[in-house]
DNA sequence: CTGAAAGCGCTAACAT
DNA sequence: ATGTTAGCGCTTTCAG
């Protein structure tokens, strides 16, 4: 059963390929007597236009990348549905890798997208300074970064104000009442992490507070990274009185050494941590910086089909603001109430 | 800087295009030493075939799609990758969707498949009934649903022995002493639900024991729809002396709950669940039905490329053995120990 | 306003 | 064994 093509769609309604071209891209230049013919004979034969005639013809791709660094985790997942939406509103599909947070597998990807002749690349890059986005480049296939940035090139970005945030979230811990205030952070070669860190450090620093290195424990994106970091920082003698969480993954775990060295928040330790944990579905009420991690993935596309189209403009680095929800794992000073603050 | 094309390897290489093409896609019957000056002239070029246009001319794509019902969920994550390495070692590349076990949703990406003439697909079916894959039939796209069924055609899949599972899992609640074991079960117009939920009542049944309606509570596959299953079981009055729960997500949701209640496991209760939490991070630990879910993407993408090749065999329902993994939460028996069991 | 014709990059018959 | 040619389905000049 071959395809149907627009020269037997032509052929019923009566015209040339030409015109059956021209109506279905939306030429108004045809008559609109024949152009209802030709939609009627589409139809009625159930043409598909195909794709791969069409961009061969083109030059010019409908399928967007995005690659993405962990995809189990929930924020990149509401991510990706904010990337596919945008995507899709305008006729493009997505393809999605994910890279596990691996060097190697990003640069595999790349490598793909430019060979598949991808019409542009959304990426949350797995380092800073250490992403090659070369492959990308030869074949000026424009790139957004999501949720962190990179060094190596001038790209346009999408993030929140992840120093802020962490500034106000660590600034909210002092007011309770924490004096002595540790950091589960993440890794070290990551735009997010050093910001979320700096941010830290800056809230500290204006309370005057000290900050001992010791209190900065870092680990991988998991739960287990996590854990073992919050494991490291509640089994030192002094103790920290408040503990500020990176990473929703994080959070999960330092939740469960928590647990397991029998610290109840708040009352042992203030808690505040950073993306939704929502659907983990049985966590305490927490105190959590949240991401609107759909409009990033939007926004990100949006950015994106603007290059595609050609629009010139000077890179761009969208900063979308979180929001500091204040829920009871953080609460100890008297008569403070849950309350929701967007940040700047 | 426009792309480089096959005739400019044969250029530079000094042949015509068809021996580059030759070349490049592995025919033998070229001499070696004009093999030797096509290959040098394309790495020179540093030359990409054009997927658009040998797919147009060759009438097949190497594009797979796989069709999840819900990509949150790590079940599918894992089976994801292994679809991924599979296709990806035979060349073909993978575009993934995400249905949210909406049947709309399901349909619109398979238009979506059908009109991208994708080579296959790889489907986990929201339904077992109302999901409809004419588009594909119609077009000679083969298709492989995994982990589920449908019955709406006969289609070729690759699921677990979800009725042995099951039935092995409550035999084993039995025989630790369970004498009233509520099931939180799936969807019912979900093939593996029904079969677990079969499972769970051929274990009563062959044990004596009463299959009360009302210790079925049916919810959603999520974390929320296994919490009001769980409590809608746990709060009757003759309360249930253990528990399976036919989900990963919904396991979760029953934790929750039982916290809830101030229910501890397996004291109170004895519990079973089905699929790995492991990514949860802080669950007790618990016994499970563990999928080989990576086996499983791995196997249908197999199954769905040897239909692609045109194989003709007759369909084939790949059943893999689930492994039941004894822990803690079900352990009420004097001298009881945690095991592994390989169900079948 | 519409049609004829050329060609995107590739491969497969057909020649040689 | 290699080259020549045609054409996959589509869009886009260029004529009319």
């Amino acid at each position: 059963m071959p395809q149907v093509t627009i020269r037997d769609v032509a052929a019923v309604a009566g015209v040339s390929p030409a015109t059956v071209s021209r109506v279905l891209n939306g030429d108004s230049r045809v008559a609109a007597a024949l152009a209802d013919q030709v939609r009627a004979a589409a139809s009625r034969l159930d043409y598909r236009p195909n794709h791969q005639a069409r961009s061969l013809r083109t030059q010019a791709t409908t399928v967007l990348g995005l690659i993405i660094s962990d995809i189990q985790n929930p924020f990149f997942t509401s991510l990706a549905r904010g990337v596919e939406d945008a995507a899709s509103a305008r006729g493009f599909s997505v393809i999605l890798a994910n890279t596990d947070e691996d060097l190697d597998k990003e640069q595999r990807y790349l490598q793909i997208a430019a060979a598949e002749r991808m019409a542009g690349v959304v990426l949350s890059p797995a380092t800073a300074t250490r992403t090659r986005i070369d492959a990308l480049d030869n074949q000026h296939i424009p790139l957004v970064t999501i949720d962190r940035r990179i060094r190596t090139a001038a790209v346009d970005s999408v993030t929140v104000n992840n120093r802020e945030a962490a500034e106000t979230a660590v600034t909210h811990l002092i007011e309770q009442g924490c004096r002595r205030i540790g950091i589960v952070a993440g890794r070290e070669d990551v735009s997010s992490a050093q910001d979320r860190l700096a941010g830290y450090q800056d809230a500290l620093r204006a309370a005057g507070l000290e900050t001992d290195p010791e209190l900065c424990q870092r680990g991988e994106f998991r739960v287990e990274g996590g854990r073992d970091a919050t494991l490291r920082l509640m089994s030192r003698t002094s103790r920290p009185d408040g503990l500020f969480v990176a990473n929703n993954l994080m959070t999960v775990g330092a939740l469960a050494a928590l647990t397991e060295l029998g610290l109840y928040c708040p009352d042992d330790v203030a808690l505040a941590g950073f993306d939704d944990i929502s659907w983990l579905g049985l966590a305490p009420p927490l105190t959590l910086v949240e991401q609107p991690a759909y409009e990033i993935g939007r926004t990100a596309t949006e950015l994106l089909l603007r290059r595609i189209a050609g629009d010139e403009f000077d890179v761009q680095d969208v900063v979308l603001p979180a929001t500091l929800q204040i829920r009871r794992s953080s609460l100890r000073a008297a008569g403070s109430e849950p309350t929701s603050t967007p940040i700047r």
